[in-house]
RNA sequence: GGGCAUAUAGCUCAGUUGGAUAGAGCAACAGCCUUCUAAGCUGUCGGUCGUAGGUUCGAGUCCUACUAUGCUCGCCA
């Protein structure tokens, strides 16, 4: 709301600080009652020598004699100030406040809370990252979602957005495959079902593997040959990753979501020589057991190993040749590490390696780390077998939303159910990995994921359909009226449950920038739930298409209109594509 | 043992740079479909905010110690 801005403006220049200071101790009521909008006083009562009550009367005094026309316009839009126990509490005129709020709305159109703040910068955002050979789990899908998620909240802010698929490609573990493929590998199983058959031979190796240790050494020179380039360990890495690739691309274009580098850690890798060089030139390896580390100690973190003392690589290598690939190709922003919390310290070792070595702006490399996904006895584990694909979630997902679509549409043609059916149950379990703290680990349960009732998807999804449903149904002269809505009768959005609505909706910018700052979509995602909910206890109140006259329907129906458009776009940013009825 | 997280209602979680009577959803219980979609709405029940100190006009929020749990601590990623 600009108000508030315009108030914090006034209370600056009475209290002669900073304006940002006191948006920044603005907030709002616990209850309706109290007020739209309150300035705590108790900091400023050993400045003044006088309590937080009296500079609270004082500054009431001061708003309401100010004749300077600024102040004067901004007290007709005031409806009366209060106060109480040292808060400054400001009542805004419910018809100013229903007017403000939906026009600056309706400015944003589609997407509302849109900015450019981000012109020009370029942000790269790594997530998803599954390993080649492996299953794509619901792991996987934490970093998918949770990543997919960041990148749109940058580009609503007008960022020049980069995202990016590190494939595992590389490393020891396809030393173990080769060497495994070689003993016990099946070809025609490969083509009919790859990642089984490459999982299947891969959890043998660590069976065999564990009475016949030699086996792990096979596995290191086997990589080792890989990596200089041997024809078979080439060719064969080439086959594994190519069918691997095919059914991840599967599941990207399901969930819709492109990448615009898809560069593993292979594609890394030849570049380690020159990092390699660099840290020698700038004097920062040292030689520990045989291999070739960074020390950290001044970071009060452990020694970062560069190079095994088999002279191969390691993944804090590729890491950092990465960055400085990254930085060159893209002059990058910021680069974002969509990774799990488990590899916090190897980030915290990259970056200082990073600092240590002149990086500019080392800051800009940053980690958003996530929880774990388990199950309640203990992690998923690809080795044992103990795990959820993500496909078969989806799956499940989709199989139970239209059940209860035939359910509740017995007229609806097959083909829409399947797209409807398909959008909401993927878009629950999206929602699933967003609607908390993203470094909440997730105990995975079918009933909490398949919950369809209260805080989910669906409710909002449901919530975007009631607003497009009244739309259809809108007589023709009402949409028309709609057309070119009057402040005269958006001004007639008082009631109280109007005004909890617009004072919700009005948080939605907010909320998304919060989100974008914090790399937090569930901020947004529950600013986005408070105003379904809101406008559920409104639709189920009053009438809209009924109302008692047909200005307020029209004024009702804008309401409903620019409720649809915010949720609508909240479900976008996190990759939930809306439906118009379910 | 060192480091990093986390601990709020029976369960899953919010709680804005420290501010007014700690909030949702689920579960349980009681209501609401002849009325714009009941995947909805309303109400009831439910709390020593892990424990003990400290800072402050004021602490779920900051500091210290302790307890519990999880992750991590070079040749996997």
């Amino acid at each position: 709301m600009r108000i508030v801005n315009d108030i914090a403006v006034e209370l600056a220049t009475y209290l002669e600080e900073d304006v940002a200071d006191v948006v920044m101790n603005l907030s709002s009521p616990p209850r309706p009652e109290m007020g739209d909008v309150a300035f705590p006083c108790f900091r400023l009562a050993k400045r003044f020598r006088k309590s937080p009550q009296d500079i609270a009367n004082d500054l009431k005094t001061r708003f309401e004699t100010e004749e300077r026309d600024a102040a004067v316009e901004l007290l007709a839009k005031i409806e009366r100030i209060e106060t109480a126990g040292g808060y400054l509490n400001f009542f805004i005129k419910r018809d100013y406040l229903a007017r403000s709020i939906i026009r600056e709305s309706i400015e944003g159109g589609d997407r509302p809370g849109t900015s450019s703040e981000g012109e020009g910068k370029t942000v790269i955002v790594e997530y998803s990252s599954p390993n080649i050979a492996k299953p794509f789990h619901v792991g996987h899908g934490f970093s998918t979602f949770l990543g997919e998620a960041v990148a749109n909240l940058y580009e609503y802010g007008g960022y020049n957005v980069e995202r990016f698929n590190h494939l595992g490609d590389y490393g020891t573990q396809f030393g173990k495959l080769i060497v495994a493929w070689k003993l016990w590998g099946d070809a025609d199983a490969l083509q009919e079902s790859p990642i089984d058959e490459l999982t299947r031979i891969y959890v043998k190796f660590h069976d065999v593997a564990e009475n016949n240790p030699e086996l792990e050494n096979e596995a290191r020179a086997a990589f080792g040959r890989l990596e200089q380039g041997g024809k078979d360990e080439l060719a064969l890495w080439q086959q594994f990753r190519d069918v691997s690739l095919r059914e991840f691309n599967r599941i990207y274009e399901r969930l819709g979501i492109h990448f615009d580098n898809t560069n593993g850690e292979s594609f890394y890798s030849p570049m380690i020589p020159a990092v390699v060089d660099e840290l020698k030139e700038k004097n920062l390896l040292i030689e520990s057991e045989g291999a070739q580390v960074v020390d950290l100690e001044e970071f009060g973190l452990n020694p970062c190993l560069i190079l095994k003392s088999d002279g191969s690589t390691i993944y804090a290598s590729r890491d950092i040749a990465s960055i400085l690939y990254r930085k060159r190709e893209y002059e990058f922003y910021k680069n974002i590490y969509v990774v799990g919390i488990p590899q916090k310290n190897h980030f915290n070792q990259v970056f200082a390696v990073m600092e240590k070595m002149g990086f500019p702006n080392p800051e800009s490399n940053m980690h958003v780390a996530f929880g774990t996904v388990k199950f309640a006895d203990g992690a998923f584990s690809t080795r044992t077998g103990n795990v959820i694909i993500l496909e078969d979630l989806l799956d499940t997902s989709v199989a139970k939303t239209r059940a209860i679509i035939e359910e509740n549409n017995p007229t609806m043609e097959s083909v829409e159910i399947d797209d409807i059916a398909e959008k909401i149950g993927v878009g629950a379990v999206r929602y699933t990995f967003l609607r908390n703290g993203r470094e909440r680990d997730i105990v995975f349960s079918w009933e909490d994921v398949l919950d369809f009732e209260g805080e989910s998807a669906p409710y909002l999804l449901y919530t975007v359909t009631r607003c497009a449903s009244l739309e259809r149904r809108a007589p023709e002269s009402l949409l028309e009226r709609v057309q070119q809505i009057g402040d005269e009768e958006l001004e007639l959005l008082v009631s109280d449950d109007e005004q909890e609505l617009l004072k919700e909706i009005s948080r939605f910018p907010a909320s998304v920038i919060s989100a974008r700052e914090s790399h937090e979509p569930s901020v947004m995602m529950r600013q986005v739930m408070t105003i379904a909910r809101a406008f559920n206890a409104f639709y189920h109140n009053a009438h809209i298409l009924r109302a008692e006259n047909e200005a307020l329907g029209a004024a009702r129906l804008v309401l409903a209109q620019v409720v649809g458009r915010t949720i609508s776009a909240g479900l976008r940013i996190a990759g939930i594509e809306p439906v118009e009825r379910m």
